[in-house]
RNA sequence: GCGCUCGUAGCUCAAUGGAUAGAGUAUCGGCCUCCGAAGCCGAGGGUUGUGGGUUCGAUCCCCGCCGAGCGCACCA
């Protein structure tokens, strides 16, 4: 076992000491029952610190096909168990659990595993998988609002964990440049413009209605005069007679095109720019950084939209109706077919999106992550339906959802439209709140469940924000360390005999499960687990540093403490670093 | 109407099919001549929306019902 084959002693046992019991247990399943000797050994950790550091269901898992009181079996399984240097105690509990208690020295020897491995503590090893995690890709059309700030917090959260899994991940933003939003963008500037130059154009109640969109018109003018300006007449005389507004705006956007001809362009790719750049900055600011800006645009210069609708048509899976081409998704378990090439002519949306997502897997990655809004859960069959018709296979595609924010303030909920430009954004929410309990509170929740946040509550409680209670526990080392004064890297060799208190323990056991937490919530998409995680840690912390001093006159007792609070300083830095929050020394 | 996501303490939220369902907050009671009281210790607070099913065991899986949010475009 690996006792024997460890002459450094228990150093080494740590981070396996759950594949060390499984051992164990497998040797005394094969003696109490040869016939199961492969079923699966499942270790946990007790929730409650009485039923000690591990315990395993085997035996309950076993009565059903042994036939056999699950307590009896326990007993014959713990008779049969080989001696472990590492165990203290192995007891029968409730139904049938084997409880393993480990000796003093296991427990605490994870504080020398955390400080041999630093900043590297708890990363997994190279799994060799390529993954993409694509979020916020929110339209360029406005500042970003509370709600792509969770987007943003969640996506940069979970890449950020499934790097440090040990997978290798690319961080992506599509932009939607392509597309109606983006011309309603410009026709709204445009708009705004003439009124500067007291051409007025009514302007239209489903334009952006923002006062960024007055920025743009200003700096637009001061830039460039009055080189875009038309008669308000001239742009009038286009409007169609109907009272439909999507029409007037689309005639609008036209007259736009016509009269500005060249300059339309202009117009365009500034606003674009505009809002592009601002969006870059909000998230800069906020911790969250992009490898890759993808442009909706390049699929239609590059010709891949049309490559992959081509694809589709040949494959048959397209037909034709009423002068559009419709994709067959009701074949892929979608609620009806839908329309990827308009009878005008112009794709679709969802047209892009397949040649986007074909290009993704083109890329090699073994798989590709959308997160995406709440609403758009009704998307998901129509694009892995495409990706399936185009001989992708469409389980290498996750995609999460993020249910939405609401937002209280003054007790009311605040209405939240992107097109009336009444909206709080994430910039102010960052200001009001700060990065740190933004990016935190966030993480405070699952995604998958809606989210209320009262800003009032948010602002004049920021004391008790949870975020606080974390960076305290690490403002708290770092303030008995400098008192110390000695030399930090000798307390990776230090004896740790001397931790005996159960809360030390507590704390030991607590730094241990750090490395298969990480596992876990990068498994199941879940960096909210690592917040719950960091809140319990320095629970464990506080709890202990209330209860014992560290800085003792017993020189082993004190150096031994130093080094446990180091580790967990050291696990807060390295769970903290995941979710962007930063890590003071004094607050 | 159909589909997706949900429903857990007064409130905000957790809980790889496991043991007495946990934290925070709010309420009540304690702890600073002592390394940071943004902290600690303790108390009360629950038919996990509801009715069935699956099994040794269900907050979790399956079905019905009730309720909430979102979606059901030749918009993105």
């Amino acid at each position: 076992m690996a006792a024997s084959s460890a002459p450094t002693g228990i150093a080494g046992i740590s981070l396996d000491v759950r594949q060390h019991l499984t051992g164990l247990l497998r040797a005394a399943l094969a003696s109490v029952a040869p016939g199961q000797a492969y079923a699966e050994i499942i270790l946990e950790r007790p929730k409650q610190a009485s039923h000690g550091d591990f315990a395993s269901n085997l035996a309950m898992q076993l009565a059903r096909e042994l036939k056999t009181n699950p307590r009896q079996i326990a007993e014959r399984l713990m008779h049969e168990l080989p001696s472990s240097p590492f165990v203290a105690k192995v007891e029968i509990a409730g139904a049938g659990f084997i409880n393993f208690t480990l000796t003093a020295a296991a427990r605490t020897t994870v504080v020398a595993a955390v400080l041999a491995a630093g900043p590297g503590f708890g990363r997994g090893a190279a799994s060799g998988t390529r993954l993409q995690v694509e979020f916020v890709s929110a339209n360029p059309t406005g500042p970003l609002h509370v709600g792509h700030g969770r987007g943003a917090a969640y996506g940069a959260s979970l890449a950020s964990l499934l790097a440090f899994a040990g997978h290798d991940v690319s961080r992506e933003y599509y932009v939607n440049d392509a597309g109606r939003q983006m011309d309603i963008l410009a026709v709204s500037t445009w708009l705004r413009y003439l009124e500067l130059f007291d051409e007025p154009v009514p302007f239209p109640p489903n334009a952006y209605q923002g006062g960024y969109v007055r920025e743009m018109a200003e700096q637009v003018k001061q830039a460039h005069g009055d080189r875009y300006v038309h008669p308000a007449e001239a742009v009038l005389a286009c409007l169609p007679d109907t009272e439909d507004v999507d029409a007037r705006l689309d005639a609008l956007i036209l007259a736009g095109k016509d009269l500005l001809g060249e300059d339309w362009a202009y117009i365009h790719s500034h606003v674009l720019n505009e809002q592009l750049t601002d969006c870059r900055a909000d998230l800069e600011e906020f911790g969250v950084h992009f490898d890759a800006w993808f442009s909706e645009r390049s699929l239609y210069d590059t010709g891949m939209v049309a490559r992959a609708v081509a694809a589709l048509e040949k494959s048959g899976h397209i037909y034709v109706q009423d002068g559009a081409k419709w994709f067959q998704s009701t074949a892929f378990g979608d609620e009806k077919d839908r329309v990827v090439q308009r009878d005008n002519g112009l794709y679709t949306y969802f047209a892009s999106d397949i040649a986007y997502h074909l290009n993704k897997f083109e890329r090699g990655f073994d798989k590709v992550i959308d997160v995406w809004g709440a609403d758009h859960h009704g998307y998901i069959p129509r694009v892995k339906g495409a990706l399936s018709a185009s001989g992708a296979d469409a389980g290498r595609l996750d995609v999460t959802l993020v249910q939405f924010v609401s937002l209280f303030r003054d007790g009311n909920k605040v209405s939240m439209s992107t097109r009336s430009g009444d909206y709080v954004t994430l910039r102010q929410l960052r200001e009001e709140v700060g990065n740190d309990a933004c990016r935190f509170f966030y993480m405070l929740r699952k995604c998958d469940q809606a989210l209320d946040f009262d800003l009032d509550l948010a602002k004049s409680q920021s004391n008790d924000n949870p975020v606080y209670y974390v960076q305290y526990a690490h403002a708290r080392i770092c303030s008995v360390l400098a008192q110390w004064d000695g030399d930090q890297a000798s307390l990776g060799r230090v004896d740790l005999t001397p931790l005996l208190h159960e809360r030390e323990f507590a704390l030991c056991a607590r730094l241990a499960e750090f490395p298969e937490l990480i596992q876990g919530a990068a498994r199941d998409y879940a960096p909210h687990a690592l917040a719950f995680y960091l809140k319990d840690l320095a629970g464990d912390f506080h709890s202990w540093y209330n209860a014992e001093r560290v800085l003792v006159d017993d020189q082993a007792m004190r150096l031994a403490r130093l080094a446990l609070a180091l580790a967990t300083r050291q696990v807060l830095q390295n769970g903290l670093s995941l979710l962007g929050v930063s890590q003071p020394v004094s607050m």
